[in-house]
DNA sequence: CGATGATCTGACCGATTGGACAGGTTTGTT
DNA sequence: AACAAACCTGTCCAATCGGTCAGATCATCG
């Protein structure tokens, strides 16, 4: 049962788990800006304001912790292209899949970065799901955009190295964020920044393809 | 004075210079593994060989040794496009640098992910940096990129977020090396993944500037 | 009401951490 | 040879870590 659905039910259980979730907040917090060795489960009772050993006992032990509020994160992106086919319109999908991609890096930063510091780390944990769902997932893409181009209707690029340039170019936005608004000099990303870089990387995704918007 | 410059110096610097050359490699490589907080003192000089008493005699504090192995860590990225002027080719320049940064990811890639989880974490070192000489660099070569553009001589794409895809998507194979030899199945990087990586960066960053090999 | 199980937490524990330091050894100079 | 300075390390320490557990409190139901 995910996290997700379980607040939304009804009677004791609903109870449970919205402190669950009071908790599982506070984790991805914790665990995003100390690392996983680095969060204490000290300060993610803290954050969260419940007793040390009220954590425990809801999830465990800290890997459980960790496991969990990485399994939530995963099911942000579980419906990314989840159905497109190979009838569809690749410059509308490519940037569908851009904006989609962008729009989570901004709201939820921390779970980005969270998930780029299991990956750092070599993914001691994810590495099931790396080799599992998300390469069935990512096979799958690369057939569509592989028949895309078998049909001439987009540039012959190398379908695993655009999902790559995609996937990094968004997450960089979130992962970077310090360095990025360092460089550019601003206090916080604003509307306006955001569609710019929006817009941006949908134009050069589209033309690395031989597509227009 | 640098660490790499000390090395080569003559006479009785030069045994201290190795040996503390020795230990900043141990510390790079732990840093990298298992991030500043995951990193321990005795684990360091476990890798280097020494006791861990003489790893503070060298460096003093953990902070201190991790201050100098980012510094050593920035050395490497001074004098990407160094010498570039409006005057040269944008399109020699452009692939150039990709190739050059590209190449640091594939032989550093621990330098790579070290700094990828400072800046993730905030930058509490490298604040400092990213406000001084980062934003310096970046600004003068952004003006560069201007001047290309107010010059007729690639197609007007914002500067700052070209230099953001360029460098996030460089960073990339080294930051999350092991997802993407997950999803594309393969054991290590091999030189022809290398070379197809950077033939497609290239023609990517090119195509988005208007411009050709 | 009494009982039963779930919920909750203060207090505690062994292990590990970064760091300090006394005291030994080596090196260089006179 | 004698001295000083630099170099080196075994040993110890306070602090913090993740985790345990006995026992208090609460909710539910016959």
């Amino acid at each position: 049962m995910s996290t997700a659905s379980a607040v939304r039910a009804r009677g004791p259980a609903k109870d449970r788990a919205r402190k669950q979730a009071v908790i599982l907040e506070a984790a991805e917090a914790e665990f995003a800006d100390a690392g996983y060795q680095g969060a204490s489960m000290q300060a993610i009772a803290d954050r969260a304001g419940v007793p040390k050993a009220n954590v425990h006992y809801y999830f465990g032990s800290k890997e459980q912790l960790y496991r969990q509020v990485l399994e939530d994160i995963l099911g942000l992106w579980n419906d990314f292209l989840s159905d497109v086919t190979p009838a569809d319109d690749p410059a509308l999908v490519l940037e569908g899949f851009v904006r989609q991609k962008l729009r989570l890096a901004f709201e939820r930063p921390r779970a980005s970065r969270l998930f780029a510091q299991e990956i750092l780390r070599g993914a001691p944990v994810l590495a099931p799901h790396l080799e599992g769902d998300m390469r069935r997932w990512f096979a799958s893409k690369t057939r569509i955009v592989e028949a895309w181009i078998e049909a001439g209707r987009m540039a012959p690029v190398e379908p695993d190295l655009l999902l790559f340039t995609i996937w990094s170019t968004t997450q960089h936005y979130a992962d970077f964020e310090v360095q990025v608004l360092a460089l550019t000099e601003k206090p916080r990303y604003d509307d306006a920044a955001v569609e710019r870089i929006a817009d941006f990387l949908v134009d050069l995704v589209l033309s690395g393809c031989g597509l227009e918007r």
